[in-house]
RNA sequence: GGCGCAGUAGCCAAGUGGUAAGGCAUAGGUCUGCAACACCUCGAUUCACCGGUUCAAAUCCGGUCUGCGCCUCCA
């Protein structure tokens, strides 16, 4: 399995530290509202990593955590005359209710910064000691970033560049800092906001020794992969870097994932251009399946458009498999031997064994660097070669065999494409009765009556050589 | 200003040295009472442009143009 490592810029076989263990954190979500569907992009993207992982067989304890102490949720808090914790709790409730609307797994662990004070006091306090941080004048604890030789690794700039960078962007407490550099691991409370007690003053923790923490503590010191969005590289993961090996003495993570970002009309979505859709608006207008398929339709490591056309698109795209699948269903409820013609032929033998070639293509491609593009596009192949070779004639174990191979394929990709049967109520049932007696009699006016009727209740028929078959719109 | 990414059919998108996957859309056909589904056929002599290296380049090198990202809270 490769991983395009942005550390070292390029693809790199992955080795756990453990055999068989994969130990991975991702950045989650500061919670000050509703998740949008950039936020959506890398809990799609690496839910999917982790999912082709655990199909390989390794056990992958997932890590991601909750930002819920920052600047917005305080503002939002103060907005609505509420503890700030209201204001995060109610958004992580909400960020779960969009994972699992999106058929994101919950992680092993969700932790909350605010619950992981102590682990960054100790770690902050160890800095101090070990002369890579130091305490201002009114408390704020900085990160003496020169003092840490790998700075810049991840994110492969140099220190002068930076500062140089930088210069022009002092704000105020800069002048506190002994170099401008230089970043905050603690910082003092102000009037009104949630605070912690700390040998340095009052306050709370900078964003970034919270993922050092706690990915410190629920995975340990080294771990296999870092991952987030590509903003985060710099400063978020270099800053992390710099804390997490100066403190522990020993590499932080050795793959570091980043996904490119969700764009709208090919700009970042930001508030200010009136570009930005919630995971919830999202789902209102479309099937969020079909916005799982449409995230993975490309590469993680590209940027990727959304659009209304682009949706329309990947709807159409996931419903050729949904088809399929419910078409083997169909074949498979109706299959002419029953249960007794679970004999696989030996043609069928064959015909199975070549459908073997689409999953080894799919493995193929998320091997390399999770390349779920192609991956997809293996399933396109199989279900072409399922709706091809499939028909009443074929044996229900072959039958069975196709569709257990395109919904574990899919499922890979955390796809449902395996539609649960519903039961129509029996006035329903009446109705198709009725049609097809209709159509038997070639009364096809009142046939195409009852079907538009079906069609205002949301039922969709389909006359296929088999037999009726019905879907909801 | 510094660092970096990208430009492949109408649209989306794989492909990083060996002669252009896959999907959507469009058109024609088979099937069908019609519709839908499905299947078949059709689409880049060519990968932004210009040079170079090579037996061989979408892929490597140099340059040009265009779009984008990071350097500041940000997925």
């Amino acid at each position: 399995m490769k991983i395009y490592n942005t550390l070292s810029k390029r693809k790199e076989e992955f080795i756990p530290l453990e055999e068989g263990k994969v130990k991975m954190y991702v950045c989650g979500p500061t919670v000050y509202n509703l998740i949008h569907i950039g936020n959506a992009r890398p809990m799609i993207v690496f839910d999917t990593v982790r999912r082709y992982m655990e199909h390989k067989g390794y056990e992958v304890n997932f890590v991601s955590n909750f930002t819920d102490v920052d600047d917005k949720i305080i503002k939002k808090a103060v907005e609505e005359g509420v503890d700030s914790s209201v204001i995060s709790e109610r958004y992580i409730e909400e960020c779960k209710k969009d994972m699992e609307a999106m058929n994101v797994r919950p992680a092993t662990t969700h932790p909350k910064a605010t619950q992981e004070i102590d682990g960054m006091l100790e770690m902050i306090e160890t800095l101090i000691r070990k002369g890579h941080a130091y305490a201002a004048q009114d408390g704020t604890v900085y990160f003496r970033t020169r003092s840490f030789q790998g700075y810049g690794k991840l994110s492969h700039k140099n220190l002068d560049d930076l500062q140089g960078g930088n210069r022009s962007l002092l704000v105020t407490g800069e002048d506190q800092k002994e170099d401008p550099l230089d970043f905050v691991l603690w910082k003092p409370k102000k009037e009104g906001e949630p605070y912690w007690e700390a040998p340095w003053c009052d306050g709370r923790p900078g964003w970034h020794i919270e993922c050092s923490v706690m990915s410190k503590k629920y995975l340990g010191d080294e771990i296999d992969i870092h991952a987030g969005g590509e903003d985060l590289v710099f400063p978020h993961h270099e800053n992390e870097i710099a804390q997490s090996e100066a403190a522990n003495e020993r590499p932080f993570s050795r793959y570091w994932m980043h996904n490119a970002f969700l764009n709208i009309d090919n700009r970042k979505m930001s508030k200010s251009v009136g570009n930005f859709f919630t995971v919830r608006d999202i789902g209102k207008r479309y099937d969020l399946q079909v916005f799982r398929f449409f995230m993975l339709s490309a590469h993680y490591r590209s940027p990727l458009n959304f659009s209304a056309e682009l949706m329309e698109a990947a709807a159409n795209g996931y419903d050729r498999i949904v088809t399929s699948v419910s078409n083997l269903n169909y074949l498979i409820r109706n299959v002419s031997g029953g249960e007794d013609g679970a004999e696989i032929s030996g043609r069928e033998e064959e015909l199975l064994k070549e459908a073997e070639g689409f999953a080894r293509k799919f493995d193929e491609a998320m091997e390399d660097d999770f390349n779920t593009a192609d991956a997809i596009a293996a399933i396109f192949e199989l279900v072409k070669f399922a709706n091809t070779n499939a028909s009443s004639a074929s044996g229900i174990g072959f039958l069975k065999a196709l569709k257990d191979e395109i919904v574990t394929l899919s499922d890979i990709c955390g796809l449902i494409v395996d539609k649960k049967e519903e039961i129509l109520d029996s006035e329903i049932e009446a109705l198709i009765d009725e049609r097809q007696a209709a159509r038997k009699e070639k009364n096809f006016k009142q046939a195409d009556e009852i079907r538009n009727q079906l069609l205002e209740r949301g039922i969709v028929l389909e006359d296929t050589r088999e037999g009726v078959k019905w879907k909801r719109a």
